[in-house]
DNA sequence: CTGTTAGCGCGTTCAC
DNA sequence: GTGAACGCGCTAACAG
């Protein structure tokens, strides 16, 4: 019953351990013939290296983490994907981490960096802060953020900065002028996400270019969530009848946008445009006007990145940037007191 | 910079690696006094015990494995939500498979399931041959399938052949004689969800019941995919314009009926009613009627009986079995030329 | 080229 | 109650 090793080979084969390790890790300072040997005996035997032995020996873990809410919204699956995908043709185990509360993100950021634990060390979507960061690298351990920035550590993030500029000026360029963000929790969130930030500055930016001022009362905070979504959409609407066109932070958010809408009696996109964000899955089937990323392809890029840093460590941080694209659809729609501009 | 061990725990504290080992694994047999003293000592040194070789000395991994179609579809990733809740508060770390293809389902069915590997293995949604079974058996790993029925293993499944009824027997309720079906792919999927076939059943068992025939043109079969079920509904309904009412084996699907009915010019549920399957979070926004499945529950009892199993190997494969339930939103309705019965 | 041996860090005997 | 020594299975360094 009990496993076959590296000896039962050696003795089977005539060889000695060492030469069986050599085999095993292509070793070229073998002979061809005892190679050869050694081989057959090898799958005579059916034999395979007992993974932990080999990683207590190599003073590697073979094993990489990733930390993240991965179940609080569609996109972050999809991301997911990516980074399973890269990770399942490499040589490494990865264990994953899902962050729902700020507890279990603190317990996260202390208990996993540790070199004796994984080689490598992949979190999306949350910000560490700077004590994290501080432990992070005296961890020593090669990270990489997905959707996260900060200076000190390689990352992939989205263009968010421009998401949000490219979804508010969609709808600056149909004529309107007032103009509502439904955005996730902007301040003092537990999980700090950057496009939290970056999208938000994106709204402001549009606005400012276009010489609109900036109306904080246009702009209501919630979780992501459909039902909040709605009834921050509700409250907004209720508030300022003047606004025609409402920015959401996430599609999920849109959606709650789209039924306040509906229960409202508004026409969308006659009365009220609906642009949101992500492209998830249902999106096309609403007919969603939304900012696109490359959800799955930013999870391939942090896993290749990460797998780049573990191989050789790069010794300045390095930093890729996702691209953001509009998807035109059926929920936004030209201000109806509004002619196009000559051009056009 | 190198990582502190049990012996630099054991010299500062003046005592032998075995006392520091003792304290570490609560051996009753340390005295008091030095149980202290050596407490003291790892928490100044801030030590902490390599996993990898606490795993190599003990034999065992400390790992399960979770194997899954996770993205396929939405309902997996809230199984798979509960199966991380439990496992996180477990001792076992987990990696997970994900199997999108088929050749990728043999690969983890051939190579994951080693005791040098894993611990535990847990199964979600994939049918084992009879010849994995029989590998499975062998390499005599504690194993448990969700989502999935096998006679020989620990499972927790799902009441599809009671969800695939009710959902048809809502339908016969409202007076619709002409029920189509779409489908899963029934035959030889090299996945071979349980579900699939149970659904499908259920479904014939509601018609036999109502003394309906069961008319496999009504019954169209396609990927689990809003596109897909879109096309495959405009064929079954070009095909057989007398069909009233349409099940489908998700809720992904439904939307697709719900999509192809509005190309149709077809109201739902006025002209079409339609009723889908898993209850997933968008269902709600869309008024969708369904079928609820306790998703993430289903996925903490497998996981909590797979944990159970490790500790404690049943003789005897247990099944538990998680309900489904009818959830009446508004894609249904009474059929037109219909009365309902004098009762009510 | 190849066999032997010393660790990797921990749990667990086995004497004391 | 406690320390020393052995072994888990493998890799790598060292002789030969």
């Amino acid at each position: 019953m009990a496993s076959i090793t590296i000896r039962d080979v050696a003795k089977k084969a005539g060889v000695g351990v060492g030469t069986v390790s050599r085999v095993l890790n292509n070793n070229p300072s073998v002979s061809p013939e005892t190679r050869q040997k050694v081989l057959e005996t090898i799958s005579e035997l059916e034999y395979q290296p007992n993974p932990i032995a080999r990683r207590l020996s190599l003073g590697k873990t073979l094993t990489i983490a990733v930390i993240a809410p991965f179940f609080t919204r569609p996109a972050f699956v999809q991301r997911f994907r990516g980074i399973e995908s890269v990770l399942a043709e490499s040589e490494y185990d990865f264990v994953m981490y899902n962050v729902e509360t700020a507890a279990r993100r603190d317990f996260c950021f202390r208990e996993v960096p540790r070199r004796d634990r994984i080689d490598g060390l992949l979190i999306m979507s949350l910000i560490p802060t700077s004590n994290d960061a501080q432990r992070f690298q005296e961890a020593n351990i090669p990270t990489v953020l997905l959707d996260a920035a900060h200076p000190d550590f390689n990352r992939v993030i989205i263009d968010d900065l421009h998401g949000g500029y490219l979804a508010t000026k969609h709808l600056l360029d149909l004529g309107h002028r007032h103009i509502g963000y439904i955005s996730d929790i902007l301040a003092k969130s537990p999980f700090n996400y950057h496009s939290i930030f970056e999208r938000h500055q994106g709204y402001q930016n549009a606005l400012a270019e276009a010489g609109i001022p900036y109306r904080p009362d246009y702009v209501l905070q919630g979780e992501v969530d459909q039902n909040v979504g709605r009834e921050l959409t509700k409250q907004l609407l209720a508030d300022n009848p003047e606004i025609t066109a409402v920015f959401a932070y996430s599609d999920t958010q849109a959606i709650g946008v789209m039924q306040a809408a509906r229960e409202m009696n508004l026409r969308v996109p006659e009365d009220l445009s609906v642009i949101g964000y992500d492209d998830i899955e249902i999106s096309e089937y609403l007919h969603l006007t939304t900012i696109q990323q490359k959800l799955m392809q930013s999870g391939v890029q942090a896993a290749k990145l990460l797998l780049a840093e573990i191989n050789q460590p790069s010794t300045h941080p390095r930093e890729i940037i996702s691209p953001t694209t509009l998807v035109r659809r059926q929920t936004t729609s030209l201000l109806k007191t509004y002619s196009l501009p000559e051009t056009n």
